[in-house]
DNA sequence: CGTTATTTTATCCTATACGATTTTCCAGAA
DNA sequence: TTCTGGAAAATCGTATAGGATAAAATAACG
């Protein structure tokens, strides 16, 4: 294990935070960019080497990775990333989005006030911007637009259970997009992924992602008229749709 | 923490799970007993010396209490226990819940097969003999069998996600109730705790407690019957009257 | 060829030292 | 007396080595 060899006397800058934190975003960023592939094994002792830190943030960083259900654990075994969403469990995840999410809208509408609507106008402007000028990134930047705008909007509902709570799981559902983004640039000469790749242009860049914002606008603009039952509505609708661009696609990835 | 005291460097009996997750139960006991009072500092010295294992469990486990948001970290000052529901906490829990589990009563009537059939009769029976007897400890008897009653909708609606998060929040709700019912045995002088024993004996234990398994049985018979209509209104009914039972309480414990 | 025994590997836990930060306490000054 | 400044103590976070045990892999044997 490597360390700064040339560091004695000044080591760190006073920290804010916490090494543990840092390590738990870190992990987390790691299997974001599939640099840790679904199901693969995690090594406690190789992680902490890679990252040059010690067991023990990297231990407790694992912990509550399990909590969040990105990391498994077996008892004797050893930590591994957990798999893809099944179609079961997509179709799960989307059928408690329609429970929630329209509600969280309709809220936000009845509650909005000013400095939700300058946020709300603020990332909407930057989604159209980003989306303009992202080229090859664009999906990536289209999901990450989409994860913002669920979570703001379920912050201005003003329920903290349900903040919190979409909180948890969209992580999931960001890792799964991500991971159909990420096939596009794999080379593994599988069908599978030209079939995703096919997939993804049909669904995703011819139309459909003007078509999730045009969605996005939608609900907002309910929102910042204070319309609460077309907030409710068009969320509603954006998450069915949502879905149905989703199933094809999980369908080739479960494959 | 009963131990051999005279064990030197003596070995342990081959453990089938892992130390971590011991102590991460023995831990949310101590929460759930009030051992760990609510907003007391948790020391992780004292606490590996207590339970007699090293630091590294402890960590672990504080990590994953952390998650689960029964333990807070501050930085640089350490865990500590988190504070009770506020009143606007447990509106807004009551409120996701009035989103969720109604959907979840009338999936479970729909798609409930035999084993749930079983095991829902099961625990309607258990709930009305245990009551019968429970005596002093009624109250706690009717917590923990409220807590089995929902998780197992939740479960039988055949949504993972649903069943997930209710078994991730249901744990605050729970902690309350126990909070309430403990309170009853404390003597600590203060008019509160009084304040308290009278809130419980009026909504409680003169006719309440028979009055929430009037409307658990409501729930079981119309989901036995597979009427999901029925059974998502009588679920929807018992968590607002619920939540009528528990406001005043909540503001007593809140002040 | 299949079964058993032994070595190897990996995970989990312990122990302990040290650095960093907060809190406490006490002396001195306004 | 009260406030301020700074040193000491308590507490928390990090680092690292090493031992115990279970799973996996390999070799030995019938």
């Amino acid at each position: 294990m490597k360390k700064k060899v040339s560091t004695p006397p000044v080591k760190r800058i006073p920290r804010r935070s916490v090494l543990s934190d840092e390590i738990y975003e870190m992990i987390k960023a790691k299997i974001f960019d599939h640099e840790i592939a679904p199901g693969s094994r995690v090594n406690i002792d190789a992680l902490s080497v890679k990252l040059e830190v010690s067991q023990t943030p990297v231990r407790e960083a694992l912990a509550r990775l399990e909590s969040d259900g990105l990391i498994e654990k077996e008892p004797l075994k050893g930590y591994k990333a957990t798999q893809l969403l099944t179609i079961k469990q997509l179709n799960d995840l989307f059928q408690f989005r329609l429970l929630v999410e329209p509600w969280a809208a309709e809220q936000a509408a009845k509650f909005i006030d000013n400095t939700g609507k300058t946020a709300l106008k603020a990332e909407m402007q930057s989604a159209k911007t980003a989306l303009k000028f992202a080229g090859e990134n664009q999906y990536q930047a289209l999901s990450e637009h989409d994860s913002r705008f669920h979570t703001l909007i379920s912050s201005i509902s003003g329920n903290q259970t349900v903040a919190d709570f979409y909180e948890r799981t969209h992580c999931h559902l960001h890792l799964f997009r991500l991971y159909m983004a990420n096939k596009l640039h794999l080379i593994d000469g599988e069908s599978r992924a030209d079939y995703v790749q096919e997939l993804f242009e049909k669904y995703y860049q011819s139309g459909s992602g003007q078509l999730a914002i045009k969605e996005h606008d939608a609900i907002a603009k309910a929102i910042l008229d204070q319309n609460s039952k077309a907030a409710k509505a068009a969320m509603h609708a954006h998450i069915e749709s949502s879905l149905k661009r989703f199933s094809p696609a999980a369908v080739a990835a479960n494959r």
